[in-house]
DNA sequence: ACTTTCCGTAACAATGCATGTTGCACTTTG
DNA sequence: CAAAGTGCAACATGCATTGTTACGGAAAGT
């Protein structure tokens, strides 16, 4: 998905579902549906009927990959395999909240370094092309 | 899997596939499957015929998350998922890259965490009671 | 008006993957 | 020799993601 918006924005213009589709090796219902949930949240725009498509609504300089990822699936990145077999056994609740507490430096992380990464980086990545 | 070396450690003993199992609810088949990962490294040691069963090879205090974490799901904990659509687009390049960063940070750190954590601090803590 | 080209959505099918299951060979102890 | 274990392979099941089909509605061209 990131790698689509980039694109949008690199080709400035508008793009329809079956033409993503293509660059993805997918369908338009499954980029419909990807691409419902980033309107959602206010970065891409929808137009329907003739000539419509999907339009970035934002610079790529004011969006990060985070807030790509918190459109697209809501919820924590990372998800530590609890087990909920015993709820009482406080061997598995120990073990439970000490895994807990990892992940959560771990996503701590990645969220910072997420938030720290425009699309704007990676489209100038791509054209000095590393 | 934690939970359960940790009570194998508390109970002092020796445990089967069967009482494993009924732990976890589960079935000993799925449990030989994930301990034989654990023997293959060394935290556990396993014993054929009547009366055998499962014993730890190590105390709890030498014997952290990371170890257990590595012996069951070997390669990164964390899954960055990249696209391979368009192999040779230099904006799916620069994308991947880009994510494939920002992922090792928070591996690092994850593993770091994980390296930190004994399991003689999670029984510690279940002996505590919080 | 009518056709074409879009998005939006619901219902359903297929796929992949972890888990569960069965069956059998082998080993150790009573 | 029977009972109680591990070890392993093959197969069944369940579940979440992805893919697919089939609609309806809106906008633009003719």
């Amino acid at each position: 998905m990131v790698h689509v918006l980039v694109h949008m924005a690199l080709l400035g213009g508008r793009e329809t579902s079956d033409t993503i589709a293509r660059m993805l090796n997918t369908n338009p219902v499954v980029v419909r549906r990807m691409m419902g949930l980033l309107k959602a949240r206010g970065i891409v725009h929808s137009e329907g009927g003739r000539g419509g498509g999907w339009t970035l609504q934002r610079p790529l300089a004011e969006l990060t990959v985070l807030d790509v990822q918190d459109a697209l699936d809501q919820g924590p990145i990372l998800a530590p395999g609890l087990s909920n077999d015993q709820p009482v056994c406080p061997v598995e609740r120990a073990a439970n909240t000490a895994l807990t507490a990892a992940f959560g430096v771990g996503e701590d992380v990645i969220r910072t370094e997420f938030a720290k990464l425009t699309l704007a980086d990676i489209a100038q990545s791509a054209v000095e092309g590393h």
